[in-house]
DNA sequence: TAATTGTTGTCAAGGCGTTGTAAGCTTCAA
DNA sequence: TTGAAGCTTACAACGCCTTGACAACAATTA
């Protein structure tokens, strides 16, 4: 079961100071004025500091000048095309994550986009929250520290990079997506998450099995990662609310 | 949810997100008889609470009586387009999460989505639970609102991600509908709570259980958390009115 | 084909709502 | 003030029915 409609009112109980990071800066390069428009409007309600730019020239050095944390870049611009701006970009700041607008038919094949150097795109008939969930992620992917990536608990190790699991030193042979689900569990560990909330953060934007789908997951997760499956000690379910892991 | 997005309890299929909230009111504006009932059963099995309308005009004023928390929008409607309709609403309340129904056709300008403020978008042919996802993931969105996640007070501390609760530091275990319950309560805290408004917030639209219902579960916090149930500090009774949480 | 992923059926357990009864509060008349 | 009547609330016990565990099957993919 699913996020908010009404926040509750009057929730002014001791107000937990939640870490405050500045604005991220996003650059967009874009030409059409009502796309800019709808694009700032976007990413503003969502946060973060836009900056607009029309075409590649400009960009360029609006690059320079702010430091932006992630470029939305259109493909078809004036001047300069949106490939050199992406190549151009890549070159200064290979880290910088672009996201690239584009028609279906401009991405043919995805090899082009490799070699631009994007990290990641949206076809044209593209819902603002999709775009905004590629943006989100790829800020995340390139903000992500290297140092969280190996955890161990109890008699149970993960590296997050090598996709590899040992319980008691002994490797355990998980699935792709036995590990993402448990990959999920474990970066939110002690935390109630739902079956929906699962469903929807580990199975993704276009697989939407079925909440029974999420049960064999776990099932499995406890066959082969906890001491006595039947009585978990890790994967414990919250009856009604969904599953939390405890390390 | 997840996310945080839900319905509440008793849903049947899918479990529920934490954050508390009404059953969500869905205002869906379709014009084809057919697909209505569809759209109408499959929210309401998942505890939404569903309106249809089956025009632009007619939507819009739905929408300022009943303030949905989400809108389903097929974009070829009689009237008032369905384009209209989504500025429209968007012009009202920006935050209100819009999922366009749509031909392929429809949106093969890249620009449409955006410009009309759409949250997001289903092609026809949809799958059910595509949709549903996405609805969800979309209230669950907006309503990530950092409320505070860890409030303590008296003896009785709560940690609402966690969904743990402590008395004298000992964790005391709250089924699923006593942890709404009190949430519920505490983020309403010193105010007068009749038992109507409770089944609504708590328990949602389909699950109307009698009053006397608020009554057992209210007993129950009490013999879980008061120092002693027989004479409440906590949870107390207003008599003919309904309860009230002080801390 | 083999392996992973998703679906479905069955079973058991536990939560949740109902109900009956006792106790408490409020009102009003005497 | 006292008492009784009528309504409201407290509390416990019980039964249904949702929920979760689990395994076998189907579908998908490589």
């Amino acid at each position: 079961m699913g996020n908010f409609a009404t926040p509750i009112a009057g929730a002014k109980s001791t107000t937990q100071a939640l870490p405050i990071r500045p604005a991220a800066r996003i650059l967009v390069v874009e030409d059409d004025p009502a796309v800019q428009k709808a694009l700032k409007r976007l990413f503003e309600t969502e946060g973060y500091a836009v900056e607009v730019q029309a075409d590649g020239q400009s960009a360029m050095e609006s690059f320079q000048a702010s430091a932006p944390a992630a470029v939305v870049l259109d493909l078809r611009l004036p001047k300069m095309s949106g490939r050199e701006v992406c190549k151009e970009i890549k070159a200064h700041a290979p880290a910088l994550p672009i996201v690239v607008l584009s028609a279906a038919s401009d991405v043919s094949d995805k090899v082009l986009l490799l070699e631009l150097g994007a990290d990641d795109y949206v076809t044209k008939p593209f819902s603002p929250r999709e775009l905004l969930a590629r943006v989100r992620a790829a800020l995340r992917h390139t903000a992500r520290v290297p140092e969280a990536q190996i955890v161990s608990f109890d008699n149970i190790s993960v590296d997050f990079r090598k996709m590899e699991v040992k319980r008691d030193g002994v490797p355990v042979i998980l699935t792709a997506q036995e590990f993402k689900t448990f990959q999920f569990l474990v970066q939110n560990a002690d935390r109630v998450i739902t079956r929906d909330e699962l469903l929807n953060e580990v199975w993704g934007y276009q697989n939407y099995p079925s909440t029974r789908t999420v049960d064999n997951h776990i099932l499995k997760l406890r066959q082969k990662l906890e001491r006595d499956p039947s009585s978990p000690t890790h994967f414990r379910t919250v009856h009604g609310m969904g599953y939390k892991f405890v390390r």
